[in-house]
DNA sequence: CGTCACCGAGTGGAATTCAATCATCCTGGT
DNA sequence: ACCAGGATGATTGAATTCCACTCGGTGACG
């Protein structure tokens, strides 16, 4: 299934984030707990008030239990925004599955929903943009959206008969980002999402991508050939 | 002269972010001087490993001198997105006089290159994009966009009749939201910025805006009301 | 000689470590 | 099957380190 892709195990972009893996069952609902606190603790305090303190009280842990699983503060942030991310992935492809699909359109619409959905339904999802630039998650953010490019790539290559190649990859990069950016402009205020933003967001995209991907571009395009 | 507003001494977003005002003339240089040194640890370190004493130690000062002229370590980083803020709008002014605008789209361009310019060019920009979410300077941070949005919108309406309105501020708004995500995606990897991204940002800004305010559309405009 | 600038050891709180303790799993003997 | 008891994983929290920030003392300028 080549939507189901999208989620991605791979370990090009996976990182050895935890100290040690656990072993036995007790713990791996501890690593969790621990990044649930953390997702509350940053919708309650903020980003740059979270303290190690803080998640390991609200996690019912002790100061150390963090630091055995995470190496600092801020790879428990890395850990939250990775895991958000895996959900955001997860979403997108259960949108794609209850969505009829008529055109790649219809799909690029899904991603925009399942981010707004996250957005509205994950605490802490906010820490978790695909482009923080100057905070803790920011060195992996491109590569995420660069992976997560790639992988929508392959679904509309597939379903969608989009020409494959390099260019589409870096459209979709491109979209990704101005998509990330407006959508986070809409949440910074309204925690709900300013709509404005949100439609200005799926007509950019629109517009961007008709550009090169509408019947019209595509036949010219073939026909060209 | 309409275009100088665009620098903008207004108290409206300026802050009392230093202790002490200078008396002596020595201590003028000092002020630049701590910026200097914020800016290339930013450079160095990243943004959130910035240290007091390493400023301190930049500049050739003591701590205490630090916390003479700012009252805490955020208040430094606030002054350096200040002033570079400041020098962005300045070049802005300057890329405007030193090119002839033969339409608005001239304007918009002058803009992306001085961004351009200001990213290559000074130390520490990184840090100061306008929407920088969860940083330290991230509260003003839409407030500057949203400022710098009306200040464009005005010379546009002035020097290029566009109809001015909330519609035309939203607009630059979500541009600015757009381009800024692009040109920091463009230097993310590339310190010279990765040209593809910088001319996809200058086509997703001109197709945009086209839509509302190319001369057919205008023209659409003008003769239905 | 009175301010203005500057210094840097000192304070407090948060981040991180680590040696001790507890819990669970495993193994081999009965 | 059962269980003792070592081996190893998991947890703890006091101790340590790091870092932002203070403040009393020292020089420099006018």
């Amino acid at each position: 299934m080549t939507r189901g892709g999208l989620i991605g195990e791979e370990t090009g972009a996976a990182l050895q984030q935890v100290r040690t893996e656990p072993i036995q069952q007790r713990s791996a609902a501890r690593l969790s707990g621990l990044l649930d606190a953390a997702a509350a603790v940053v919708d309650e305090v903020g980003f740059d008030r979270i303290t190690t303190a803080m998640i390991a009280d609200r996690a019912g842990a002790s100061i150390g239990t963090v630091y055995r699983y995470y190496p600092d503060r801020v790879a428990v942030l890395h850990a939250l925004h990775e895991r958000a991310v895996v959900r955001f992935r997860q979403r997108v492809v259960d949108e794609l599955g209850a969505s009829t699909l008529t055109s790649w359109w219809d799909a690029v619409d899904c991603v925009v929903t399942a981010f707004v959905g996250l957005y509205r339904s994950e605490p802490g999802f906010r820490i978790v943009n695909f482009d923080d630039r100057d905070g803790a998650p920011a060195v992996d953010a491109v590569a995420d959206a660069d992976f997560f490019a790639r992988r929508l790539a392959d679904v509309l290559v597939n379903e969608f008969d989009l020409p494959a190649g390099d260019d589409l990859i870096f459209r979709l990069e491109v979209a990704v980002e101005m998509a990330d950016a407006l959508l986070a402009r809409a949440f910074h205020t309204d925690p709900l999402g300013d709509e404005r933003f949100i439609a200005e967001c799926r007509l950019v995209l629109r517009d961007y991508l008709d550009r090169f991907y509408s019947p019209q571009a595509l036949n010219l395009l073939a026909t060209a050939s």
